[in-house]
DNA sequence: AACGTTACCGCAAACGTTTGCGTAGTTATT
DNA sequence: AATAACTACGCAAACGTTTGCGGTAACGTT
């Protein structure tokens, strides 16, 4: 049982108006008079009109909708950007598509095919691991405004929203060295991820300006990291004749990996070996003890993110210049380097 | 630098041919020749043709938008199904337009109404906590198809994707007496709930089958079911004379606060007291000892839901009739239940 | 030779909205 | 009193696509 839908023509017929009049009334345009604008937006409000936003989007070439694309939904940093998004997005008058690309370039590709098919205002999007074939990104731009975020590459030229993933690593190390470790390990991802490089240079840098030499021994490099691989590189780490006196690990599920292999082999943290995550994702609190890490509020990325976005879209001409924004994060010191 | 956008029109003055004909060669119709298809083809391949979605949609009335709202997208439950919404939207040409309510009456009824706006062609929903004026919802029900999942209301006249909560708490708590334990205590919302209120009737089902005394003291019910809230109930379960030997809590956020309580106490778990979840989250092979809980199916809860709503986009005249179908969750059972 | 059939294609309307332009009526200006 | 300016509204085109209907040419059938 369907309903008829109300248009213009409708409300002009009982109102014995022109269909541009009815229109101009809803827009308030000063053409029309208070007294016709009321009758007019009285009768559309009890048929409970609603413009078609087909039409509406046929003439103007506008959506107000924009596409996003991210990894992985269920990883709860991309929901907190989402929700960020979402929010302001809500906020300008913005409805939000949402698409997975699971890590698959070929998906990824795909889907920035059907978000520019379904006339997207504009695209945000967070890279797949090892996104090789940049053109076809490249060649959307210049359809469809595109910024990227958190999973970037600075081989697309773009505004890009990021955390001081740098610096960020640098606070945790250099966290790590003023409670007096001395030897510090890092576990990072071996193929190039921006992140990764970023706060593998972060670790660099700490260990140089306080003078610690750098050992390779205990750079380690996991294809994927995951809870499951940190674990399998804290036992590497714990067979050294040399072992590390702390450990920096890039991401948290990864720290938490290590604190479960530590336990295990009732290994004192922090007092042995202290552990620094990144991310400050739930189980970080919930993981005996609660893991240092660095909290990125993935929120501001995302309302950031979209807010670049929009001025991109109002502004399609003017050349606003290729930005990468930094949001900061900030460390977060917990039990797992400070005993209380 | 926008490109230009190639139409139907450009196409057929390139090739001399009438717009109705180069639209029908693109759409295969018997009436075309095939030499003809080929060149339009061709043709709409060099000059990228995409079809104007909105031309498309105004004529057809159709978007091939579903809309989605939930409480909160930042929950990893939710993320799941919505992973499963996506991958089946995905599959069958649909686009996903995923709005938070925020647990927020007010905004879910305005979300109902700019989806609306946006010319769905039909909506998935799970409800906020305490949704009063079902008017709304039903009002747009018939404009649009509607279907709820997981957090639903039965005084709401759709299909409904849910779990079997009901069978799925009998289970749990029947493994909490399968395992010897004789007192168990219930943590569960205060408020009206779907879910809680079918997850308190199989735990007092279960009770009864096994001829098990229910008593009220050990019965909490709280507002917000949170971790802290876990570990505030813990507290008073630890104060009765009598003690419970088993906690089942009715959320896993809820259940990781009283195994931390109970850590704090120093009771064992689960000689002492024995501790069961609800939804297998992540955090609950985090937390030590890693929780028994049930867990639900996401992806499939999302992907039967849009199912089910293509379905009746599909045929929308036809009565389908409101099904509520149960998706079958099933007990895990680890170290909070089970000693090795 | 007249007719029916088939293959292939074009015309034009329709979807609902916005908007430039035109205009009738009224009021203000000289 | 003639002109200008303003108010309030209508006409009609345009956006890109689909589709019912009609038409033409070629071919086959009696």
């Amino acid at each position: 049982m369907k309903k008829k839908i109300t248009t213009l023509k409708e409300i002009a017929k009982q109102l014995n108006l022109s269909i541009s009049t009815v229109s101009r009334a809803l827009n308030d345009h000063p053409d029309i008079s208070e007294s016709t604008k009321e009758k007019v937006k009285r009768l559309a409000n009890d048929l409970s009109y609603v413009p078609n936003i087909f039409a509406k989007g046929f003439r103007s070439h506008k959506s107000n909708i924009i596409g996003v694309i991210v990894p992985s939904i269920t990883h709860y940093f991309t929901a907190t950007i989402l929700k960020g998004i979402l929010d302001e997005a809500a906020i300008k008058g913005y409805r939000v598509i949402i698409s997975e690309s699971d890590n698959d370039i070929s998906k990824q590709t795909e889907m920035l095919k059907t978000m520019m098919q379904f006339g997207v205002d504009g695209i945000l999007m967070s890279l797949t691991k090892r996104t090789r074939n940049i053109e076809n990104i490249i060649k959307t731009m210049d359809t469809v405004p595109l910024i990227l975020f958190d999973k970037v590459s600075n081989k697309i030229p773009c505004t890009q929203i990021v955390i001081n993933e740098e610096e960020a690593a640098f606070d945790a190390v250099e966290h790590l060295i003023n409670i007096g470790k001395k030897r510090i390990a890092i576990i990072k991802e071996s193929e190039y991820s921006y992140n990764s490089e970023k706060r593998y240079t972060g670790y660099l840098r700490a260990l140089n300006e306080h003078n610690i030499a750098i050992d390779e021994k205990i750079i380690l490099s996991v294809e994927d990291i995951t809870l499951k691989q940190g674990r399998r590189m804290t036992n590497i780490l714990l067979s050294l004749k040399n072992r590390p006196d702390a450990v920096f690990a890039i991401t948290d599920s990864a720290a938490i990996g290590v604190v479960q292999a530590l336990k295990k082999f009732k290994i004192k943290i922090p007092e042995d070996i202290a552990v620094v995550g990144f991310s400050n994702s739930i189980h970080s609190t919930i993981i005996e003890p609660m893991l240092t890490t660095i909290d990125q509020p993935g929120e501001r990325i995302g309302s950031t993110a979209i807010k670049y976005l929009i001025e991109e879209i109002d502004n399609p001409n003017e050349f606003t210049g290729i930005k990468t924004v930094e949001i900061k994060s900030n460390l977060i010191i917990r039990d797992s380097t400070f005993s209380s």
